[in-house]
DNA sequence: CCCCATTATGACGGATCGTCATTATTAGTC
DNA sequence: GACTAATAATGACGATCCGTCATAATGGGG
């Protein structure tokens, strides 16, 4: 009836929604390199079965369709995307150093999971999304909420302290949607896109930076570039907040 | 040995050629609807078939796979927006009223060929993209640096004339990456996101421009946006450029 | 009218997804 | 430990779909 587990006294019905869950893991890390290598067709049930103990039925109990794996692959990495920008929001320093702080943490989460891009571009193509469950995709939404609301929070902060002002008819998620999309663009281009490197963009991921201190700059949020060297804040968040990240990249 | 066609003097070999174009265009007229019905699993070779009066074979003659269809149809519509651009560009008016213009090109090139962005999404997944032949790859690339490199004139245009001071750091072709990153990032969103109503954004069009408008009084490009109202500039180029194209949405 | 090069055809092989009847395992009881 | 009922695992199979290729049809030139 009962058992211990870690210490911990278990009965059968946890213990045997723990092993579903330890297996769950242990598809998705199977998964997660088959994906990576070949995308959706990559990813073939049948070779995965064989890699695995388990049957593909077995397979099957845990995810009803090749697309419920893919898109938990994705939300596997967006949470941890949601951390890091949460980590980030909390760097001590001006409201526009911690916007910086945040756009750190999105460059070092593209360059920790270089692969996320393509699993979420995948998970947006209608003819995917639309096989995957509603309850998957709403913790899909909610970790783009939270997201959002980590910004926004900053932003408010912002026109708080007084470094931001923005016009009355300007509501503080017109300038998130701005810097989403600068983002989102940016690492896209850069991902999927060799005309960069053609027309002369040797470092992309510094000309983004810039890029968002030219948005930032447009709508005047003190202190202005040219009062504070941002490349400088880039370093320091780099190091001081996520030095334990920093390491799995360049190691 | 010689026959006429439309007036015109034409050997067997030019019509061969000429009805193998008109067929290709016939094979993709079917091939854009079922793509976009259903995306890359939508268009289903058997059915394209038995929807056409030609066997597979015959279709494979034109495409050597599914892959080069669907770039194909990418081909298309990257076409129309570089002649979308061309012609924003010979906008009379001040430098930054002609990025404006290209800017409207963009916004109606998406509201034309809503469909474009779920084409050119899949066709960058490299499972895809691997597929398809290196001289359609070459097409498409041309499309983009052409893109690249109507914008960039643009912006040297408006160093040349003074509207535009870019410290000695920083190239034209950066602007173009910030440009392009944020309609490539906005677009993308407004077409497969469903947070930008939930936060609140109604009018994300608008609210793109908007973001144009500030990453541009970013880098200080006269005149700013609070001495020309640039939403009218949008108003005049739709009408006054791409009336014609105009017609096509509204109707 | 005939011949041969060129093009069209669609049956087929191979790959892959997801199902489900059958088999194996396990929990609980005596 | 033996028995039973519920639960879970299995993998053969049906269905679908891509791309090929041996065969058939076409038509241009002599």
């Amino acid at each position: 009836m009962t058992i211990r587990h870690n210490g911990v006294v278990m009965n059968t019905r946890d213990r045997k929604h723990r092993e579903m869950q330890e297996r769950e893991a242990i598809i998705l890390e199977c998964a997660r390199p088959m994906f990576i290598e070949g995308g959706y067709n990559g990813l073939n049930m049948d070779r995965l079965t064989s890699m695995l103990e388990y049957s593909k039925g077995t397979i099957y109990n845990h995810f009803s369709c090749k697309e419920e794996i893919i898109i938990t692959l994705a939300i596997q990495t967006l949470e941890k995307r949601l951390a890091m920008f949460e980590k980030a929001a909390l760097f001590q320093g001006t409201s526009r150093e911690r916007i910086a702080a945040i756009g750190t943490a999105a460059e070092l989460f593209v360059k920790l999971y270089p692969d996320h891009f393509r699993v979420e571009q995948t998970i947006r193509l209608d003819s995917i999304w639309d096989k995957t469950s509603e309850e998957r995709r709403q913790v899909m939404s909610n970790c783009e909420r939270r997201c959002i609301g980590v910004v926004s929070g900053v932003v408010r902060d912002g026109i708080a302290s007084g470094d931001l002002n923005l016009k009355d008819t300007t509501s503080p998620e017109e300038i998130v949607f701005g810097l989403w999309s600068l983002s989102f663009g940016g690492y896209s281009i850069i991902a999927t896109s060799n005309s960069l490197q053609e027309i002369g963009i040797s470092e992309p991921f510094k000309m983004l930076r810039h890029n968002y201190s030219r948005f930032l700059d447009g709508i005047q949020w003190k202190p202005l570039s040219s009062e504070v060297d941002y490349d400088a804040v880039f370093e320091r968040v780099s190091e001081e907040v996520f030095g334990n990240e920093l390491q799995q990249i360049t190691a």
